[in-house]
DNA sequence: CTTGACCTTGGACTTAACTCCAAGGTTTAC
DNA sequence: GTAAACCTTGGAGTTAAGTCCAAGGTCAAG
């Protein structure tokens, strides 16, 4: 149905990065008997997932390993473990994300020019103050 | 006052690491006669900042735009502009996170193996209903 | 039945962000 | 004073994640 060139317009993402992630467990393609791949409608939001798990912070083999379960060899508990795992460091992320966003709301509100200042002044605990 | 070694273990990256990022811009360091670097105190915070930044999918180019502001050499209104982007940038990427905790969350609570499922099956429109 | 837009593979190349190594200077400990 | 534990530089090597290219198969249109 859907073949490569129309899925890599749909998620925005190259034919060669779509082999790749191929070639790296992280999706399957059909084939067609002429060896075209063929990809269901869902793809397009599996794609997409996966870079969004990429910018923020994930590795691709983090996320294969979430997607497909390291290789669709776990156990049941095996996967609970990892997906719990994920969950807390998704957590932590956030936890990071908003200190983070409070160094730079609190450094837009000095709005003194960056590179002038003295060692440190980014420091959290004394810009979050 | 503090070398090379001392914050490579303070801040828990590597010496190579610490040239590297001064290498790209990243970080300064004063040195003694003799040529070694000598580093204030809040480069250990700075340093933190930076791999934090790392984490949550920022570039090191990204990061070191921030923190000295393109080489040092904008203005007040270039650098509240980069400031601005990049906490718009930090909201959408908060949020993106909260999607994704929800799609992992969902699929933790199903608790099914991961690989045999249809595909699509990570859909987050699905997942998240 | 050829032209153009697709698709296939394999392999070489690129970039970011390290990581390691060699050759050598400095400082501290015995 | 010499050995161990620091530091310096330059440059080569590595890994992840693409990106590009060449040689060639497929298919719809004219």
């Amino acid at each position: 149905m859907m073949r490569i060139g129309a899925l890599a317009e749909a998620s925005g993402v190259s034919r060669d990065t779509l082999r790749y992630y191929e070639k790296q467990g992280l999706i399957h393609a059909d084939r067609w008997p002429n060896g075209y791949r063929d990809y269901p409608e869902g793809m397009v939001e599996m794609v997409r997932l996966i870079r969004q798990g990429q910018a923020l912070g994930f590795s691709l083999k983090e996320i294969g390993a979430l997607v497909q379960g390291l290789g669709g060899g776990l156990s049941q508990a095996e996967v609970e473990t990892l997906l719990r795992g994920k969950l807390a460091e998704i957590d932590a992320r956030m936890q990071e994300l908003s200190d983070l966003r409070a160094v730079v709301a609190r450094r837009l509100a000095k709005a003194c020019p960056l590179g002038l200042d003295a060692p440190g002044s980014l420091d959290p605990k004394r810009v979050a103050s």
